[in-house]
RNA sequence: GGUAGGAUGCCGGAGUGGUCAAUCGGAGCAGACUGUAAAUCUGCCGGGCUAACGCCCUUCGAAGGUUCGAAUCCUUCUCCUACCA
C-alpha cells in the first residue's frame, strides 16, 4: 500500500494542498519532508505523536523525514489554535526544553538508514543569525498583511477579547522561513502538521514560490479527538507526557487500557504501526467480546512499547495484572515489589504506625489520594477506599504495623483504579 | 485622556443588606450497573473538628468605611471590556 493510501485508511489525512500532484511525486522516488515541534514544555505529549509518527510512517515508506525542533519559533509562540496570548518563555527554558525534546524526537526516527536517513534540525540555527532589518527586507517583503489577517489563527485572535501581539502575529513568517530554508538546504518538498498548522504551512508554500520559484506541498493530519469531540490526550491529571518522569510508563499504559470502546479503533490506526489486517481483526474481536477488551490491550501494549520500550511496557503490564487481579492474598513479595515504583509511592515513618497506629484518613492525605481529611472521611463513607485491595468503610480505622504487607508496604486504592503505595521507613 | 459596563468558587454563570460557604449548569471525585468502556441513576464537590446532630475558621478583584449584620451600600485603588478622543 502506498503511503497516502495508508494515511487515508488510518484517518490521518485532513487536507493537502494538492493530493494528486503529491501522490505522483511520492511514487517518483524518495521525498524529503519536515514537521516542526515547538518546545512549549520539556516533553512532548501523546497529541504530538500523530505528526511525529507521521514522519516515521513516511520514513518507513522510503522517504526522508526531518524533525524540526523550534528553538527560534519557541521563543515567539504560535498563535494557532490558541484563544489567548502565550507567556513568553525565557531563553533558558527554551534551551532546556529543546534539549529534552530533541531526545524524544530522535527516538522514533532512524538516523542511520543508508538510503533515507532522518535528520534533526533546530530552526534557531538559521533564524538567530539573521538581523531584523535583513529579515524584514528579505522575508517580510513577501508577505501581504491583507493575506495574513485573513488566516484563521490571526482572525480568530483579532476577533477575540485578548487580541494578538505583534510578536505572535509574526510567527507565521518564521515558520514560512523554515520551510523555505529547508527547501534550499535539503530539498525539502513537503511540510506536515496538525490541521491548526494549515495557515503556517501555506505561508511557507507561498514563500517558497515567491523566493525560490518552486512548488512544495503541505499535508495536515486531523486533530486527535475523542468520540465526544473533545480533545484527546488529557487525563484527569493533565496531559499524558512521553517523559517517564512526568507520566510513568505504568500510568501511560493505564491511560490507553482505559480507552473507550468508541475510540479504540481509531487510536489503533493513528497511534500504532499495526498493519490494516491486524487492526481490523482486533476491531472484530473487540466487537465480538468487548468485555475482554482485546483492542485496548493491544493498543496499550503497542504504544507503551514504542514510547517506553519493551522492558518498561512489560513491567507496566505485570503491575497492572497484580493491581487489577483482586485479592493480594497469594501474592509473593517479589511480585508485589514490581508494583512499587510503578504506581506512585510515598514514604512514611514506621514509628507513626507503631502502637495504636495512625488514622487511615491521615494516611490517605499523606499518600496524596485525598486532598483533605474531611474529603478522606467522605470517600471512606462512600465506600471508595480500599486498604490492601480490601474495601474499608470504617472512618475511624487506624493503620498499624499489622497492615504492612511484607512488613513494609500498605497498598491504598481510591475508586476503581487510583493506587498509591505507602512504604514504611 | 473621557464615558459606560464589568471583576463571584476549577470553568461558565445566578445572587444585589440578614434565611449565603453562596441557586444552577459543566468539569472533577466516589457509589450502583458493567468490562479498568460508554450511557444512566445516586452522593460529594473551600478548610478544620466530630461516631453523629452540629460547631469553628477563611472566601465573592484589593484596601478602607457605613451597619447589630455586607458578595450585596459608600470611598479609593488595580485590572478587563466597549464606545469616544
Amino acid at each position: 500500500m502506498d503511503i497516502l493510501a495508508d494515511l487515508k485508511w488510518r484517518g490521518l489525512l485532513a487536507d493537502c494542498t494538492d493530493f494528486e500532484a503529491l501522490g505522483k511525486r511520492l511514487v517518483e522516488g524518495p521525498l524529503t519532508l519536515y514537521c516542526g515541534f515547538d518546545p512549549t514544555a520539556d516533553s512532548l505529549h501523546v497529541g504530538n505523536l500523530v505528526p511525529l509518527f507521521g514522519l516515521r510512517r513516511f520514513q518507513l515508506a522510503g522517504h526522508r523525514p526531518i524533525a524540526l525542533a523550534g528553538g527560534a519559533t519557541g521563543m515567539i509562540g504560535d498563535p494557532s489554535g490558541r484563544s489567548s496570548e502565550r507567556n513568553l518563555q525565557t531563553r533558558e527554558q527554551v534551551d532546556h526544553n529543546i534539549a529534552q525534546i530533541r531526545g524524544q524526537l530522535s527516538r522514533f526516527l532512524d538516523f542511520d538508514c543508508p538510503t533515507h536517513a532522518a535528520r534533526l534540525v533546530d530552526n534557531a540555527t538559521w533564524t538567530a543569525p539573521i538581523s531584523y532589518l535583513d529579515f524584514l527586507r528579505d522575508i517580510g517583503k513577501h508577505f501581504s498583511i491583507n493575506v495574513m489577517v485573513g488566516k484563521e489563527s490571526v482572525r480568530a485572535r483579532m476577533e477575540s477579547d485578548t487580541g494578538i501581539s505583534y510578536t505572535e502575529f509574526s510567527y507565521m513568517l518564521l515558520q514560512a522561513f523554515d520551510f523555505c530554508h529547508l527547501r534550499q538546504e535539503f530539498g525539502c518538498e513537503l511540510q506536515t502538521g496538525a490541521t491548526d498548522q494549515w495557515g503556517n504551512i501555506t505561508a511557507g508554500i507561498d514563500l517558497c514560490r515567491k523566493r525560490l520559484h518552486t512548488t512544495v506541498w503541505g499535508l495536515t493530519h486531523p486533530l486527535l479527538t475523542k468520540s465526544d469531540g473533545t480533545k484527546y490526550g488529557k487525563s484527569a491529571s493533565g496531559a499524558v507526557w512521553l517523559d517517564a518522569a512526568r507520566t510513568s510508563p505504568y500510568r501511560f499504559y493505564q491511560f490507553f487500557i482505559q480507552s473507550e470502546d468508541a475510540d479504540v479503533g481509531k487510536l489503533l490506526r493513528v497511534l500504532t504501526f499495526l498493519p490494516q489486517e491486524q487492526v481490523e481483526d482486533l476491531e472484530r474481536q473487540q466487537a465480538a467480546n468487548p468485555g475482554a477488551r482485546p483492542a485496548q490491550t493491544a493498543l496499550a501494549r503497542e504504544i507503551t512499547t514504542l514510547v517506553h520500550g519493551k522492558t518498561a511496557c512489560e513491567d507496566a503490564i505485570r503491575a497492572s495484572a497484580i493491581l487489577f487481579g483482586g485479592e493480594l492474598a497469594g501474592v509473593q513479595e517479589s511480585t508485589f515489589n514490581e508494583i512499587v515504583g510503578e504506581v506512585p509511592t510515598r514514604e512514611i515513618e514506621r514509628s507513626r504506625l507503631e502502637g495504636p497506629g495512625l488514622a487511615l484518613t491521615e494516611v490517605l492525605v499523606h499518600a496524596g489520594l485525598c486532598p483533605s481529611k474531611g474529603q478522606a472521611r467522605k470517600d471512606l463513607e462512600g465506600g471508595g477506599i480500599y486498604l490492601n485491595n480490601v474495601r474499608e468503610a470504617a472512618v475511624q480505622r487506624l493503620v498499624t504495623t499489622n497492615d504492612l504487607l511484607f512488613g513494609k508496604h500498605v497498598l491504598l486504592r481510591k475508586g476503581k483504579r487510583t493506587y498509591t503505595v505507602v512504604t514504611a521507613r
